[in-house]
Order: structure tokens, then sequence, then C-alpha cells
DNA sequence: TAGAATATTTAGATTGATCTAAAAATAATT
DNA sequence: AATTATTTTTAGATCAATCTAAATATTCTA
């Protein structure tokens, strides 16, 4: 049984891993965290004895399969709250973080499973990251911003990094919204700007930031 | 700002102040909470450096008018709550408890107020205890035995100690629902049983056992 | 590759929350 | 009122989580 406190740092830990790193440094831990290095230290040893991550000393640490297990029924927690303060509180995406940082760590696997089935089950939270279900398969396809797309491939929009108005309504202006489909049609090296086909109509330009904002799912 | 352990502490002394006692005594508290008389002794002391209890060696202690505010948030909280796990998540009233008292740590004032306005703004929870405004106002009148009625007093059906199909069952039988008018006709000394008026209609006959697990908000 | 810079770990302290054992105060009883 | 029993407090330890300062490793760079 994992504290929050262990909870918070495996969880950080494992997005840290996330983003393809193999293994993860204590100053990258405590960067993210919050905290000082020498904090990190102790407590990835003591996560170690736990055998939710492997520790080698001065070479960072990597989260274990339990560990991982561990990690992704926090994070399913934390994603379906979201899901719920967005959607029947009315929370706004900015506000819901804090909110749901502490909501993860309540303990009840009833509880979890049937504000699930409350929430109809949802394959995504309100930033589109993806809700693992509760064995900690994740059955949302990952999302990357469109930019990341080559040409000839295609994707569904799920979510925008950028949520203030000017985006949206330049979206709009575009023909974009959620669930559209994209081709990529022709990507332009010298600005990282792209041609591309929504919904198979005629196809638009879209500058790099533009396409930096824009997570789709890929498909295909 | 108090810890998640020192609010636990503070319900609980709030909660065995309420029956009368002026000053809760250690071992009261250490029996309530499950822990050692010293640990108790430390941490009234603790408390009523932070002002939300007064504490006399030897004599107990007494919550501040500070303190009952902090209290009556958290039983807001645990409250609110409740009427959640209850009402859209389908728990039932003896699954509700245990979650509750963590859900009832969660800080967050617009949570609660969003969740607040998302229930409807209930008066009391599926027990029947009254929960308090944001201000710590308690509106609703507290709710007691029917069987504690005396002749010829009234009041309004709340709640029900007993949720079995059985009991409800025999309550409809007897035309008694939540939101129901009773009026106390006649108590028999002999069995505990009385006879009282449902909606004004023909008197009816109810034991002693089913007196007591009929909650009444007595009026006038 | 040697020295400098950076990253990491250890040692030692602190704070919150708890415990056991012993001391002190209050309450009960003969 | 004196003694006994009970309650409460204090003293001293322990564990989780954190910190600062110092020691040790690793990595970078000239």
């Amino acid at each position: 049984m994992l504290s929050l406190v262990e909870e918070n740092y495996l969880k950080t830990i494992y997005h840290l891993s996330e983003g393809g790193r193999e293994q993860v440094s204590t100053n990258a831990i405590a960067d993210a965290i919050n905290t000082k290095p020498a904090s990190v230290s102790d407590m990835i040893q003591r996560l170690d004895r736990k055998g939710v991550i492997n520790y080698t000393k001065y070479q960072g640490v990597k989260v274990t399969g339990e560990g991982q297990e561990a990690a992704l029924k926090v994070i399913r927690k934390h994603r379906l709250w979201e899901v719920f303060l967005v959607e029947h509180l009315n929370f706004s995406w900015d506000e819901v973080h804090e909110v749901a940082e502490q909501l993860e760590h309540i303990k009840s696997p009833l509880l979890i499973e049937r504000l699930d089935a409350f929430l109809g089950h949802p394959k995504v939270d309100p930033h589109g990251d993806p809700i693992p279900d509760a064995k900690g398969v994740i059955r949302a396809k990952p999302q990357q911003p469109l930019q990341q797309l080559t040409v000839g491939s295609q994707g569904v929009i799920r979510a925008v990094k950028d949520s203030s108005p000017a985006f949206l309504q330049h979206l709009d202006k575009l023909g974009a919204y959620l669930g559209a489909r994209v081709k990529v049609i022709e990507t332009v090296d010298f600005d990282n700007s792209m041609q591309i086909l929504i919904d198979r109509t005629t196809p638009v330009f879209i500058s790099n930031q533009v396409a930096e904002n824009i997570l789709v799912e890929e498909s295909e």
C-alpha cells in the first residue's frame, strides 16, 4: 500500500518516463515535484524497496510492472474526476487540475467503478488524455500534435492545447472541430506549415503554431 | 489551516460535545478516534494552540467558535458527498460512510459549492442528518425517532433508520412515506406502541420497533 | 585525461503523528 | 480523610516526509 506522497512520486516518475527516457533522474523528479534532490533520493530508495521502481545508485530509476499498474490506477482516478468536474460541476479546464490532484488519492475501488459508470465509461479526459480502464489498459490511442503527422497520414481531431477564444474562432473559420477527420497533403520545411484536408473538402493551409495546438488521434 | 488528522480530531470533539456534555474528556476522544489517550493529550494541546478548542489540563476540552465553524465545514462536506454517493452513484446507506470520511477532507471551496448546487442544495443527508450551509448554519430541524414524540405533537417523516425491503413494505402498507405528516394520538406505556394519524386519515397502530425506525422532523 | 561543473547521495535535524511506560492529578470508595 | 482506582499528562522512541550542508559520483570540457 502506497502513501499519498508515494503515489505522487510514482505518478510523476511514470509521467517522466512516458517521454521516452529510459531512466528518470533524481533531479528531474525533484523539479517536477517541487522538492529537493535529497528528499527524492530518500524516497526513491523507499519506492525501490516497495518494488514499484528499480533504482540503481546514481543511474536514476525505472518504473516496474507493478509500479506501472499502481501509477495507472492513480492516473485513471485523476482523469475520471476531471471528467466529472468539467461535465457535471461546470469546472473549466484550468480549474480542474488541482482538485483532481486531491481526488485521485481517494481509496475506494467501488467509488471509482461507480463513478466510471456514472460518467458513461469515458475514454479520454477533458484535456484529451486517455483514461486507462480498471485493469490499466489504455484503449484510446495516444494523441499527438497535428504537426507531427507525416504527408499522407490521417487522423481525427480529439483536443486542442490552446483554448483561447482567438484560437477556437480560427479553427471554426478553417472548418475544424472535435471529431473532424484530417489528412496531411503537404508539409513545408521552411516554416513548418502544412496543407491539410478537413473532412475531405478543399485543402487549407495552417501554420506551425496552429498545427502544434491541434491534437489528433492517428488512424490507419 | 488544519491538517487532515487535526480535522478529524476536531470533528470528533464537535460530535462528542453535541450530546450535551460541556467538556469532552481525553478518554472519550481516544475511544471515538481509536487511538491512545497519550496521543490525544498531545493533539488537543496542538488544537488549543491553533485556537479551535479550549483546553484546560485534566479538565477536558470545549470547541471554540472558530473551531465550530471549521468542524461544520467538514461535516457539510461529509454530508454533501454522502448525498452524491447515494443519489448519483447508487451507494447504499451503509457503504457510504468510509468513502465520505475521505472525501470530506478535499480542500476546494469551489468544488463544494458546485457540488451543493449540482445536488440541488439538499438540507439533509441520506441518514437524515442536517447539512449546514456554507456559513455553517443548520437550517433543517434535527430529526428524532417517531417514538420520542409525545401525544398531540406532529411532524413530518424525513428518513428511516432501517432500509430493509420488509420494513419499507410495511411502511407502504401503513400509508407512510417520506414527507408524510404524522400526529401522535395515543401512546401505550405497556409495550411502547403508539397510535398515529398519517396525513390526517384514519388512525393506525405502530409498534415500538417501527416507531424507533421512523425519523421525523417535529413541527409546531 | 585531469580538473571543473553538475548531479546524486549521505548525514544529521526538524516536524507531525503516533506509541509505550512512567509520573502526576483527579475521582471513587471504604 | 486516606487509600485505591481511574484518568490524564509527560518523557522518550519511532516512522514518514522533508530540509540543509557536506561528501561522493558522474559528466563535461578544455
